[in-house]
DNA sequence: TGATTTATGTACTATTTCGAATAATAATAT
DNA sequence: ATATTATTATTCGAAATAGTACATAAATCA
């Protein structure tokens, strides 16, 4: 038996997530009401409520869809080129057309960078939610420094992967704030070269 | 005649600008209500509605009363000691002063970087101050490296002003996330390395 | 003292917001 | 067909929220 018992949705599920994502990526979680996320979806209040429980458990669905999203995009660019200036490169590229958006709507900047922090101090759950993307953030970085620097130390590594995470934040913020595409290349370009240095001069 | 015409004011209106920033920095803009600001201030809404103007100036407000603090505080700290490494360890450790706050309550980051920071698409005023601040922290780092640094070309004071304003952005962001003081620390201390092989080297 | 000015406190209004209750709808299972 | 299950749509109500109106209070100015 292919369906479930009662009556079937007449929604996508994967649209309406991403419809909610980008109501709460423009305005944050607390400026969000049901109302918004109704509108967009098309659903109603109850059918939001029954598909995806409250509006809290909405945001970290919101906050998954959008770390998955990053992984599959930027997270497989980083493991393109063969040195760390092809990898870096290819990583902030799609790292920018995603903060960046799609040129017509103000960029946005990150959801889980420029938005969840806010409510990190209020919601625990958003808050180890961050904790969690952002240790995955840093892993993913590490990972990728030391299969292309085999014999560099630990510390090293280490100071190579806070510049990238430090520039991704950085990034996220001025995106959200207006910086032009130019200017988050010059820092994406700058924070590279940076880290080759460290990588270079140990 | 010192004091003004009417009747005066019940309350030091530098210890309630305080309180509605303390309110702010912990629950962001749109999570606060004007209850909230009453409750905490002990005025009524009235009053603060006839003392600050509605809830948005109020929050331009804090974010004033922010960046007044961390240019007193942090601002000079970077014209303190004579070296790239003194002026910039002195210069974070009063942020991480004021991003961790008292060690009892949890730590709030930054009021601006981190929650100000997810209006910017529905607030223009919000986002144009934001842009200022975060120029001026651009040209306080700017001039304090050309100071320390008199022959060091334009670009590698450009390479050198990004780098710390990405660390600035990513300790706001790791603050609230609940990173450790030890944690911000090493990030402060590798972008200070950083900063200063970028100057040596060119 | 009386007029003017500003601050304060109570009360009110309109709107938004969240959640729940209810009934109708559309599928499967027997 | 009938029962069962899940989704959907309408409606209601209670609370929160932002802002305002108005009377009162406390100061200065003449």
């Amino acid at each position: 038996m292919k369906r479930p018992r009662g009556r079937p949705r007449s929604f996508d599920e994967e649209v309406v997530k991403d419809a909610i994502m980008q109501v709460f990526w423009e305005r944050g979680f607390a400026a969000t009401s049901l109302d918004d996320l109704s509108r967009v979806t098309g659903l109603t209040r109850p059918s939001l409520y029954g598909a995806f429980g409250d509006k809290l458990s909405m945001y970290l669905l919101a906050m998954d869809v959008l770390t998955g999203t990053m992984r599959e995009s930027a997270g497989q660019a980083l493991w393109k080129g063969r040195t760390i200036k092809t990898a870096l490169t290819k990583f902030f590229a799609k790292v920018l057309d995603i903060y960046l958006g799609d040129g017509e709507t103000p960029p946005k900047g990150c959801l889980v960078f420029s938005t969840a922090i806010a409510e990190a101090v209020r919601h625990p759950e958003i808050k180890s939610a961050l904790g969690r993307h952002n240790k995955s953030v840093e892993k993913a970085f590490r990972d990728r420094f030391a299969d292309l620097c085999p014999g560099v130390s630990r510390a090293t590594l280490s100071v190579m992967t806070s510049l990238a995470v430090s520039a991704l934040h950085s990034l996220a913020i001025r995106a959200r704030i207006g910086a032009s595409r130019p200017e988050l290349m010059a820092l994406a370009r700058q924070t590279i070269a940076a880290v080759e240095a460290v990588a270079e001069a140990k």
